[in-house]
DNA sequence: CCTACCGATCGGTAGG
DNA sequence: CCTACCGATCGGTAGG
């Protein structure tokens, strides 16, 4: 597994170049694995239905994986360390702080967009009924990093303190949404990313309505 | 159906009053329904969970409701017909659009955090995949209605003409965040109200990153 | 990657 | 609201 955590983003820049179709059957199991995880949750998707969108036989698919929750489990490492990995470095990066969240929350959005796989469906939620533990650990990871991006913020009063607890959710929601969307363009994760600092700087709060 | 929609929002205030212990069973039931809905999906939740966290025998269940669909749509009600209503009640109103979006954000964060039931699941795909017209429908007005206020505010120039989109999303995910947050206090829908509307006020975006 | 098949669990019914 | 039980579907295995 930390090979594939390791090559999981040169390995999605592989898939993006080819049609779905000509894809090896391990990756087309993933990605017709991950449209019912998405749509039913874990428990509501049926392994038959997946098979039979790639056009094979229910039991193959454990010649090429050991469990449905594997299956998972291989696509958290795209929603979730990938990611994590990503926030951890940019917290460690020189620089002002809105640049920084404004950086990571871009390349973030970005990544969304053009994932292959359906990843809409893998909240916490999911990942806790899954007991993904590795799943776990790496959104702990992630909400930590960014939350320490935020933080870094905070001190020399760039972002408004209030408003911290909100953009990991936000963020969240917006990425889910750059999946779900066929529509999204990179204008739109621009158009998002200044929706999601506007929400947190400071200078947006001169303004009040109380 | 129609007065389980119109008495929804007087059947939530008798609720509240009461300890879950001390309710009607049926209403015990939506209440461990909509637990396993929220983590494991419509299709993944079993309705002999329900009835064992009930303290009746799975069969019972049926008594009460003919399906277990017809569970999912009267917390269908809960989620989104009275929701609905209110944007299109407040949409209509006379005044500010940005006092008129406040009031509407700062009344549904509210709704959603003293809502008894857990509604965290009740998301498009899950009443997509539960076959739910009514509930789609109610979905729909609810958007409508939300996207009505904001656009009201964009043409006297109150909000940001490309933060529109974003709005009913990022309300959305926070409106769960109350259900799901045990911690979460009036003064969390405050700072939830004022994540929201910095985002989208024009004043907000005078200082920009690019 | 196939056919054949396993035990477990599913939503719902019959009858009291 | 109970027991008994239905056909359907579930994830996964055996053997080729």
């Amino acid at each position: 597994m930390s090979t594939v955590v390791e090559n999981a983003e040169g390995h999605v820049l592989d898939l993006r170049a080819k049609r779905p179709s000509r894809w090896a059957t391990r990756d087309r199991i993933l990605l017709e694995a991950s449209r019912p995880f998405a749509t039913h949750g874990f428990r509501g998707a049926s392994t038959r239905q997946t098979a039979e969108q790639v056009g094979i036989r229910q039991p193959s698919l454990f010649k090429h994986f050991p469990s449905k929750r594997a299956m998972l489990a291989e696509l958290a490492v795209y929603d979730m360390d990938v990611p994590a990995r990503h926030a951890e470095v940019v917290a460690r990066t020189a620089g002002s702080a809105v640049d920084r969240l404004a950086g990571y929350v871009a390349w973030d959005l970005e990544w969304y967009r053009t994932m292959p796989f359906d990843l809409r469906g893998m909240t916490e939620d999911l990942v806790r009924s899954g007991g993904l533990i590795l799943a776990q650990e790496a959104l702990a990871r992630w909400r930590t990093a960014v939350t320490r991006m935020l933080e870094q913020g905070v001190e020399p009063g760039e972002f408004a303190a209030h408003a911290v607890p909100f953009v990991p959710i936000a963020l969240e929601t917006l990425s889910w949404h750059m999946v779900n969307s066929k529509g999204a363009t990179e204008r739109t994760v621009d158009d998002a990313v200044d929706f999601l600092l506007a929400a947190v700087l400071t200078s947006s709060r001169d303004v009040r309505r109380r």
